[in-house]
DNA sequence: TGTCAACTGTCAGCGGCTGACACTAATCTC
DNA sequence: GAGATTAGTGTCAGCCGCTGACAGTTGACA
């Protein structure tokens, strides 16, 4: 916990300055991509207006892609930790839907330290409307579902390699939340809330939808 | 149909050059990227081997990428006619499922009629292993996806901006889809017939995999 | 206080991509 | 079949993201 502590409130006058230019520098950025459009944004317009160099912004953030999903990043590190976090009594589905709401309950705060929750939704929503950025983020999405297939396939003992349950549910888990991600950035209600509700709807309309016969009623599976 | 043929096969000696050049500019660009790797070519490479100005591959092609995906693209408009073609009775996974191996197998002539299907199999194999190419793939899935989602709909008679259901069946059939190729792109047998078995037995392992307790016994579902 | 290392700015350059414009050659018209 | 039309191409100049090299500056630490 020290260790995180100091990661976020650096002691030395370097450390500290460091920290400012790079929040500064996202500022910015996520600034500048909301306001204006992430490819209609140059690299020079953000250091112009932190006043550094173009070479300096590209010290801290690889490229200008990264700079949009620093808080992204954050995000799925906190999901993580949070299944970890979920008792083994839960089945792989259950826990992976628990970590990802009580995730969101928590988030706030990190965020709060660095931008405003509201850039953050706003950010999100600009990487799902940006053709670019989407695929960046289905990327990492990508990255994440690997990791989570890993700790899944842990928590039951068995081996992804061989058994393709951990990664099937976890792609099929992965599927629907893009979706729901998709229509919360489509919609007009912007809050935390209703992204979190629509979660909920779409999770548990997962095996309903796999079952056979739809025209059974709307909702209710097929019993 | 005599429209497509002439898409195909152009009469005028304009058409028939303009297709050569982007038939040269399109082979010349899959072997550099397969052989050489895809960020390691350059659009010059390209457009020397083929003796064109670089302008002129831009005007084939928007970008490098495109050209990197012009046989997925095919591929892709292949699943979705095989998809309409689907008899009602079937159920919309079911359908989906049927449709992705018909369509694996009449795609190859229509390949061949362009590159080999080896060539096209090595290309699969290099947008899995290329970042940049990994998430325009998944870009572009998520475009086929609402395609499917809406013709699922509409054979079911649903509407997809109120139930849920045809969005979360085609994320988490695609998510499967996902998974399979990535597998398949990870591992040594690199024929046709190994992908569509790894399709096959990865579909059938979703019902299981969502289902509460994997400890009942792998790969026979809670039963 | 002086040395060291970290951080930054400057500069030059590559590669993807685009707009403007002139040139060539296939097609159409009479 | 000659000329007008138009599609396709090459050339050139330039923007933008990004990188390597090198020098200047400024905290850290003895």
């Amino acid at each position: 916990m020290t260790d995180e502590q100091q990661a976020v409130y650096p002691t030395g006058l370097r450390e500290r300055k460091k920290r400012r230019t790079r929040d500064a520098l996202l500022h910015a950025a996520l600034d500048l991509f909301t306001g204006q459009g992430y490819e209609e944004t140059t690299v020079d317009e953000i250091v112009d207006a932190v006043e550094v160099s173009q070479r300096t912004f590209f010290r801290y953030f690889a490229s200008k892609e990264e700079a949009a999903f620093a808080i992204q990043e954050m995000v799925e590190s906190h999901f993580l930790s949070e299944l970890r976090r979920r008792p083994a009594s839960e089945a792989p589905f259950e826990a992976m839907r628990s970590a990802v709401l009580c995730a969101w309950n928590s988030i706030g705060e990190a965020i709060e330290a660095i931008i405003t929750v509201e850039l953050h939704m706003r950010t999100y929503r600009m990487i799902e409307s940006t053709p670019s950025l989407l695929a960046a983020h289905l990327r990492r999405s990508v990255d994440l579902e690997n990791q989570v297939a890993l700790l899944i396939a842990e928590r039951e003992g068995l081996d992804v390699r061989t058994d393709p349950r951990p990664r099937v549910a976890v792609a099929a888990f992965s599927g629907v939340m893009r979706v729901t991600g998709q229509l919360w950035g489509h919609g007009r209600d912007t809050s935390m809330d209703s992204l979190r509700a629509l979660t909920e709807v779409y999770l548990d309309q997962l095996g309903p939808a796999l079952a056979g016969n739809w025209r059974a009623g709307a909702g209710a599976g097929p019993g």
